[in-house]
DNA sequence: CGCAAATAGTTTGTGCGCAAAATAACTCTG
DNA sequence: CAGAGTTATTTTGCGCACAAACTATTTGCG
């Protein structure tokens, strides 16, 4: 009864009969959108990622954005140091543990947050899935990254 | 009634909070997982992509594979090459037409596919995830990629 | 035919993503 | 308090992604 389906997942007719593909190909066409949305702001999605957990969290250490972001560290040093030569944030040492920083937002990158409030439902206004569907699919991925993590 | 959700979408409490977040970070982990399972055939997921194009399709120019692929052509050149370099396939000469090449794959890119298909389950069977799950997540994907494609 | 426009593919430059190695500061233990 | 082990971060090297520029055929079309 539950096997009204072609997929025996041994052989797809075509790659996007396969999951792993059809998530993959989903978050390039989402980079490549969210793009021109944030070149306005000089910014890359990873790096608005980052703008993001400092907006949550300001005076975060890189271990603590690290986590927040889920970037690699290797991947997160470049980034941040890309934001600071773009000047929305500064890297100070830790006082009390020198081989900490606190990642501090300027007032230019605080300032972005409202900037960047204000247009960010553009992206998602633009597609036509309900409600349910956006909160079922980030359900879905949530879910599923848990479970690849803990592997 | 239908809002027993913090999401009304302005300011997240957390970064998972955004669907962008999600499938962005379920993408990575996705990849991540794959690699240990590749690595034994000298694979990345974007090559064994191609290679399960070709298998589907041998003999076909880069432009049909940058279709069926969904990887942009200046992505798609080196990773040919980079397949081509391991012996997997072979970049050969339009005879009809100088400029398209024929990407044909050689016994040995055959001959993955038999032993790739036998350990393909490894990764979506060690996720506790239903049939029905995982089939709305590809078909949502779908959905996204293909609205975020014809904006 | 002759040349402008289109098509097929490669190259270049920037920015991730990540494993592995390196660096440096802290902590614990004897 | 010295050296071993741990923790925080950076560096290195490779492989994508992708926009933009480039090269080389082919296809109109007058």
């Amino acid at each position: 009864m539950a096997d009204n389906k072609v997929s025996n997942n041994d052989s797809p007719a075509c790659l996007s009969d396969n999951v792993c593909f059809a998530l993959y190909t989903a978050g390039n066409a989402l980079m490549r959108a969210y793009r021109p949305l944030l070149d306005q702001y000089e910014l890359t999605y990873p790096q608005y990622l980052v703008m993001q957990a400092l907006w949550l969290k300001d005076r975060a250490s890189m271990t603590q954005l690290s986590q927040a972001t889920r970037l690699d560290m290797g991947t997160l040093t470049p980034i941040v140091k890309r934001l600071e030569s773009k000047l929305f944030l500064q890297r100070l040492p830790d006082e009390t543990d020198e081989r900490k920083k606190v990642i501090a937002l300027t007032s230019t990158g605080l300032a972005l947050q409202a900037d960047a409030l204000s247009q960010k439902q553009t992206l998602l206004d633009k597609v036509s899935m309900t409600e349910q569907e956006i909160e079922s699919l980030r359900v879905l991925c949530l879910n599923l990254t848990t479970q690849l993590n803990q592997k």
